[in-house]
DNA sequence: AGTCATTAATGACTTTTGGTCATATATAAT
DNA sequence: ATTATATATGACCAAAAGTCATTAATGACT
């Protein structure tokens, strides 16, 4: 029985993930989740209060896969600029392997969630958190060992940087808008931020390209699609 | 009488404004526009298409005045640098002087222009990208003076930063949470990402202090309204 | 197997809000 | 004064979030 709670539960987050994905959490109808989810709308309000608390449980769903993720990565490696550059190339990768997720963090990017009593806020929370904190955790060790700029807080720098490199990956869509005004494409766009991000870090001004590089290749895949 | 449709379009455009700076343009509706201007709310749709379009209007008639203060200030100083300063000294200070329309803008920061036929769309993106062109050309002659990177692309580089700058001042509700969640105020935040901004373009290191304290400024008034 | 209690599921219904349109009023022109 | 045009109105419609009385399924206990 809890099984099979369990699994209704996740049929109902992978369409609305889906139809956050597709058009944003705005145009995601819960009729629409409900009807690709096979259940009755009240159903879907039986798992999940309301729309908004829906969205965070999708939030923190894909939150709590990406962290896996960067965590396997970082832990491949041992110095804190190697782990920092290490959660960039993971997020890339996560970006490149799940466009569907990754679409739907980004669109869910935008969404105020108002609810702080909300478990399924506070889960998602929880994660962006813990990402926060495996990011501030190789800046403290870089600065140890010399890489990343000792002056460097490294608890506002990560939510800072954090923003700042999905940014880079996938712009707003009033940046976008500039960015064709401008004839530049995100590619580029990437590059230049990617490398702005790493500046701002980094001790040594040399070997930038890494991070350039990964944020450079995810492009090649994802403007395909737009 | 082409006056008078100005002013009511004004007055339409003040109560969406001061909506949107109170409760966010999700919450803002249509009827309460009407209501507030004083008109029917067929006279608002007489005006402005839809939301979106009032929206964007609202955007628009911001960022105009805002790259007006920012023009003024820049062509105080001489060199690009300076200007560069300037630009954002400029911005701290229109977000302290028009508390409102900051919110607004910031607010509307979420929103998606979809419609790109949309003349008031179009102008709101006309004026952002003059913000964008400005602060370019502040670049290319920091470049050319030597206080800039000079392996700075102006352009991406530009949007990228002017995101990065709102966002040092005004945080996503998400970096708000985990603002709080560890124990940061907001002015500190301004003050280190304000500091990674400035470090990613600037050539010479030191004299990172300017931005740094327009933008703590900001935040010792900002804070009391939150 | 049958009865009953509890839990899960349903979809018709309510409310809110963006957007429309037939009608009415004001203004200008003749 | 009459007509034509521009401006304004608010009742109405449709879409979508959220509710709840009713029904169906499940499992415990005889």
């Amino acid at each position: 029985m809890q099984r099979k709670k369990e699994e209704k539960r996740k049929t109902i987050l992978d369409a609305a993930e889906k139809l956050i994905a597709e058009d944003g959490f705005r145009d995601m109808t819960m009729d629409q989740v409900a009807k690709d989810a096979d259940v009755a709308k009240g159903t879907v309000y039986l798992y999940f209060k309301n729309k908004n608390s829906l969205c965070a449980a999708v939030n923190a769903r894909i939150n709590k896969e990406l962290n896996q993720v960067i965590k396997e990565k970082m832990d491949l490696y041992q110095t804190g600029l190697e782990k920092v550059v290490a959660s960039g190339t993971a997020t890339v990768e996560f970006c490149l392997k799940n466009m569907q997720k990754w679409k739907a963090i980004t669109e869910l990017y935008q969404m105020k969630f108002k609810d702080p009593e909300d478990p399924n806020v506070k889960e998602f929370l929880y994660e962006v958190n813990n990402m926060v904190q495996m990011m501030a955790n190789g800046y403290r060790q870089g600065i140890k060992e010399g890489t990343i700029r000792e002056d460097l807080d490294p608890v506002p720098t990560a939510i800072f940087n954090r923003m700042a490199f999905s940014n880079a990956i996938t712009p707003t869509t009033e940046q976008n808008m500039l960015l064709k005004m401008n004839n530049i494409n995100m590619q580029h766009y990437a590059g230049v931020a990617g490398e702005l991000i790493g500046r701002s870090t980094r001790k040594d001004l040399l070997n930038a390209e890494d991070m350039k590089k990964n944020i450079k290749k995810t492009y090649e895949n994802l403007e395909k699609d737009l």
